[in-house]
DNA sequence: TGTACATCAGTGAACGCGCGTTCACTGATGTAC
DNA sequence: TGTACATCAGTGAACGCGCGTTCACTGATGTAC
């Protein structure tokens, strides 16, 4: 049956969002477009309605989940306070135990550099995190703000990898609170 | 038809080894038994005659890539200078493109999160590797040992992700570079 | 030492299953008159 | 304003495919006598 055109368009939001969130918790092979169509409330035949295919959505989502993860970024006070206060939710269980919401560099990192599809994507992604990144927040010299983004963003992604992969919860805290202390 | 006895077990060993390579290359679930078992040389078939299912070879392969990520740290000069050039062999780009031969963390981190039966052998893995480093490796000192290796190890990890999933030569080779540069 | 037989890793067809994708059909909505 | 019809997102069965896994069978090797 034919549907309020608005109510296509929000459709089309929902399966975005629930398609970001599915695929940073089980990676872009872990979701059926049928789980993703069952999580937004709809059967799978129309999402060849919405997108041309799994790997559209998946350039979709991708796409979606950055502009989310950069407006927090901006969001952020820019002072040594913000930096720290956003470092250390970035390094916090919070964060590893919510994937989902998370950051995408280290729940699909590992998965990107597979799929050359969504490579071009992620590779904006992360250029506009670390101009962001360097001029939003104050560094040790302005001569240097590129570079010492790129090594706290470095051990930001390595630290939550490590800590979302070990069986272990006082390592992985010891590995979220060691690199954190190490950054701010 | 019956085979001599040292030929199965080399068979196992190459069944393992091919496994380890394309698993870090593809990921757990980018590679077929099928194709793992093709790579060695045999059909699918007798696979079964070897593991018990895909789970198990993924955690042998697991295991035998560990022993041989550790006596690369074992292998390095107890130096500065053995630890300076056991780093920079890590972010380089001739690891940066042999996945299969390169580091577990790096390659599966993400996949292994995903895989409850991986993250023990992982959890173990990461535990001695972080031992061996902190002891074999001089640190600014006996006290803080463990905590440098966690933030540098953090940092390898971080840096080999991201270098891996861009699409942009250069700033692969940036991250890699500026990673390096802040941690010998 | 020579012969008869049990062993078991190999072969390759076959299994059920879930995947991405397609398609004939449905029926409330929006539009033309 | 009321009626007739075209639209098109929805439904759900169906497709071919590759997956992990099973199995009846093969035949050179190792062993018993």
């Amino acid at each position: 049956m034919r549907y309020p055109a608005a109510e296509t368009a929000e459709k089309h939001a929902r399966i975005v969002e629930q398609a970001g969130r599915l695929f940073r918790e089980r990676g872009f092979s872990g979701v059926s477009v049928g789980e993703i169509m069952k999580e937004t409330g709809l059967t799978h035949g129309p999402f060849y309605n919405h997108f041309a295919s799994k790997e559209a959505l998946i350039a979709e989502s991708l796409a979606q989940a950055s502009r989310m993860s950069l407006a927090g970024v901006a969001g952020a006070s820019p002072n040594a306070a913000g930096k720290a206060a956003y470092i250390a939710s970035y390094l916090s269980p919070a964060h590893r135990d919510a994937p989902g919401a998370g950051c995408l560099m280290a729940a699909l990192g590992c998965d990107i550099s597979r799929e050359p599809g969504v490579r071009p994507t992620f590779t904006t992604h992360l250029k506009t995190t670390l101009e962001r990144m360097a001029s939003h927040f104050p560094w040790s010299s302005k001569r240097h703000e590129r570079r010492d983004t790129i090594r706290t963003l470095s051990a930001m992604v390595g630290a939550m990898v490590l800590a979302r992969a070990v069986d272990d919860e006082a390592l992985s805290e010891e590995i979220l609170r060691e690199t954190l202390s190490g950054l701010v």
